[in-house]
DNA sequence: CGAATATAGTTATAGTTGTTAACTAGATGA
DNA sequence: TCATCTAGTTAACAACTATAACTATATTCG
């Protein structure tokens, strides 16, 4: 329950004593929203340092790891997949095409859409950055097992693709 | 393993024929930071439908709570709680203020610091919003049971805070 | 056929967020 | 007292996301 302090007549008052530095106690603790945004900042920031070197954002290589998944994939397709909205494709794209890593090829049957294929730079930079993405994730979680971390995993595709996960 | 296509040297091709529409199958299903951040999305997608009316974004509502936990905690030192840089507590103390949620009070032992005090209508408020989001995050999350949720918010706080999760 | 409609990609724009540097007022300690 | 430190603030800026509108092609249907 709220304590109770007339807070709006309060005119000089101490801070309290007690210098909390975490969210423990607190109803935060039970907020999945919240702990699942601290999560994915914890764990960014670990995928964030292992690709600065590589200049390597956490949805170009998505693009990238989509791309070589379904090569050809046009951009509209990626842009469902990834759940983004199609503007951002496209600066997404150009940067992977001016890195040579990637390339449009302009579809012979609708001249409209664009295939996406890997060029082998591309390909052989997604083999290596898969590897260290993966070893990212498990310094990110060093405090989880590996029966933990895939539990989570789990679950947290039960949340957002509750259709796929269902097999 | 990349499918081999001789990328660079392909002028004309045809997208594949199969239309993905999920992750599914791909790398991106086994990578923990990308199911973290896509599952987070959607968990604030509900929030943010869930408090439109209240106008509240993630960020106040966790202030909220914090100061409702901590009144009188000063501003530094919810800026450490939450993991967020003093800049930007500024604005969100500001508008808590502005709509009369919160208040900053001059402490008298150090005059450069101020304690942060819900008001009455913030404390109301408060109360209300922790419901709506408790329903919001169970609304996000439907797919799970209630054991699973526990267990994913156990999981998530072992990671972004390990040291005050082993009790 | 050809006019209306729809789609893929793009551009431009603007709102929103997060980051950094620098400033002010007050505190601390030699 | 002077130098240094800290809390809060301001301002500038980079990054991300969302929206609207434009182009070129494709499709539909009278």
């Amino acid at each position: 329950m709220a304590i109770s302090k007339k807070s709006t007549s309060i005119q000089q008052v101490e801070p309290d004593e007690k210098e909390p530095t975490s969210v423990a106690g607190l109803v935060l603790e039970n907020r999945l929203g919240y702990a699942l945004r601290r999560a994915q900042l914890a764990v960014f920031k670990h995928f964030n340092e292992a690709m600065q070197e590589y200049e390597m954002r956490p949805a170009q290589f998505s693009s990238l790891v989509v791309i070589e998944g379904y090569p050809g994939i046009t951009q509209t397709t990626l842009a469902k997949v990834l759940d983004i909205d199609p503007p951002r494709i496209v600066s997404l794209i150009n940067n992977l095409e001016e890195r040579g890593l990637a390339l449009r090829v302009r579809c012979k049957r609708d001249k409209r859409s664009h295939g996406i294929f890997l060029s082998k730079k591309g390909e052989a930079l997604t083999e290596q950055l898969k590897e260290l993405a993966e070893q990212s994730d498990i310094n990110a979680t060093q405090s989880l097992s590996d029966t933990e971390r895939r539990q989570l995993l789990s679950l947290l595709v039960k949340i957002y693709a509750p259709e796929t996960s269902e097999e």
